[in-house]
DNA sequence: TTAAAGGGCAATAAAATGGTTGCGTGTTTC
DNA sequence: GAAACACGCAACCATTTTATTGCCCTTTAA
């Protein structure tokens, strides 16, 4: 059992870590720039913004940990595109906290609580 | 016009407050406790963790702040709850992120059929 | 073939965060 | 009434985060 505790302290750990992620205004900002467009490069994703082209690559790479961007170089580029993947754990945890008046969710959460 | 560009600046602005607040372990941990449960005390929240009492405190000010927890005394206790409307806006923006991956692959599969 | 553009790396510096301890106040309980 | 419980406040410390600057390397373009 205690792996499954694990696991679930994992889990917690992970998607707080997403979270943390998109917790930050020129992060959440990078995001929706990133919302049904090509994928963009540093400078591009930089413009318009009032910090410099290295702050933006490093929040760049915070998104990039926990692969919600993810980077592909071209030429002297390095092009960064949208990954929602690891957002459907976030999605869901949401969505029970949405619903704890639900009894079903209610023992799921029992399920995801165990400590 | 800059009138919505700055509701849209202060939208994510919110937006990223509640996502850091939610991107903590103990406070992800806390948000979990609360699904689904009657009001809790601070001292009952506490128990299990590894900080103190207060550190717990702190990091129940922080969500109380965006709005996911909202406290009533009782007594000597004060009582926290879960809110989970603040989340819906989380959850609408992780939606966008989910379905701009569908408009994604549908660029891809009509890429891949125009080959 | 230079000059400019796009970026990586490293060394800072400043600010925010997370946590602790100590002490004080109000509230139950015995 | 005194002890125990629940909590708030403030000072303080260590660590992490955020952002900048300076320098160097590679790629593209004039």
């Amino acid at each position: 059992m205690s792996r499954r505790r694990d696991s679930a302290a994992l889990t917690l750990e992970r998607n707080a870590e997403t979270f943390a992620a998109l917790g930050d205004p020129i992060r959440l900002s990078l995001v929706t720039k990133l919302i049904g467009s090509e994928p963009r490069s540093i400078s591009d994703l930089t413009e318009g913004t009032r910090v410099t082209r290295q702050a933006i690559t490093k929040h760049l790479r915070v998104l990039e940990n926990v692969g919600v961007v993810h980077s592909v170089k071209h030429g002297r580029e390095s092009l960064f595109k949208l990954d929602p993947k690891p957002l459907a754990s976030m999605q869901e945890y949401l969505a029970v906290i949405a619903s704890q008046w639900d009894d079903t969710l209610k023992r799921l959460k029992t399920f995801v609580e165990e400590t």
